[in-house]
DNA sequence: CCACTTCCGTACCGAGGGTATGTAACTTCC
DNA sequence: GGAAGTTACATACCCTCGGTACGGAAGTGG
């Protein structure tokens, strides 16, 4: 599979590092095939873009699913989303390679399908059940958003991540509580 | 100045976009004048991205030092890096490539040395004066700054920014509310 | 004035994104 | 079941662009 091929080296070496050429080769087939399935490069770097992005929504989801109140369930998929950073493929497409090739605006575009619906929906249930104050709440999640991907990266690059991660999560709670009635 | 005229045509048209040939020409050289500078084009671009970065981390530290006490000093520091957010030049080179091109570890070693600087700096002046909470001041930071940065992404994609300044600079300053004692 | 360095231009190479074209296999429809 | 059209590749080629090699002019130091 070419998204497969192509996933495992965006992941590894980088878009600008990787030539279609070689994902092509990685899979089996030749350029032409690629160029068939894609329209250029990027388009092909988006498919393993959203491929992950659906991958965490759905593991936000379920372990979301688990808690038993809203809140619980909040910050349960802010730390499953930190300990999803510590796959260094995650972080290569999409926290670092992501934006540059696909454009904010296309990013945002499908995390709204993805990872932010999460977020956003998880929110909207805090907000229903009367624990999270009033607000701006896609800003709201925008900004945790990004406080989370940051963290994500901060942690991934300490020398033991495994370690560093309650108190980086310490600290996303808290902002977190700041969004509590 | 192949520095300037590389921040005109990278702002403009991205880093991947952008060939060395037609920063040199714009700078009104050649080619190997140019390499003759930089050791590659990554290096050109380090160069503007850390121009960008005292450039913004001045105009951080001068709009704090006009405010009474840290903690206005703070959320002063925090709007001011949203409105330099609406500038699309700094947007492309801070916040879209330069973390693909340089690298987070990279990105993050000049950032320390300039934005990041000063919001440290601002928070441990606030910290000494008893109007933060305890915890870990570097990772709080690091959360903080990325927050930031997607609320100026999200902010500058508005259809109106500057009516969309306020209510994102709101939500900002309750993230920063959960670290005040 | 002669060695040496700095600065920059010219010419070239090779990688790689993208295109054009050919062609099997497979589907559709009568 | 075969003609027509579509899908799914491969092959060959072009061209941009990053990077290198090299040459020469202009300054600099002794």
């Amino acid at each position: 599979m070419l998204v497969t091929a192509a996933r495992e080296l965006f992941g590894r070496d980088g878009y600008a590092a990787t030539s279609i050429e070689a994902v092509a080769a990685a899979a089996g087939v030749t350029k032409g095939a690629a160029y068939h399935h894609f329209r250029n490069k990027a388009a092909l770097f988006r498919s393993v873009f959203v491929e992950e992005q659906r991958r965490i929504a759905d593991a936000l989801r379920e372990a979301a699913a688990r808690e038993p109140d809203s809140w619980s369930a909040l910050l349960r998929g802010c730390r499953t989303f930190l300990e999803h950073c510590l796959n260094p493929v995650f972080r290569r497409i999409v926290l670092l390679d992501g934006p540059a090739v696909l454009g904010w605006e296309q990013v945002r575009e499908i995390e709204y399908a993805h990872t932010l619906r999460v977020l956003t929906e998880g929110m909207s249930a805090a907000a229903a059940d009367g624990v999270m104050a009033d607000g701006d709440l896609p800003a709201r999640c925008q900004l945790i958003f990004g406080a989370l991907c940051e963290a994500g990266m901060l942690l991934a690059r300490s020398d033991e991540p495994a370690k560093a991660l309650p108190v980086v999560a310490a600290e996303a709670e808290r902002l977190l509580g700041a969004l509590a009635r």
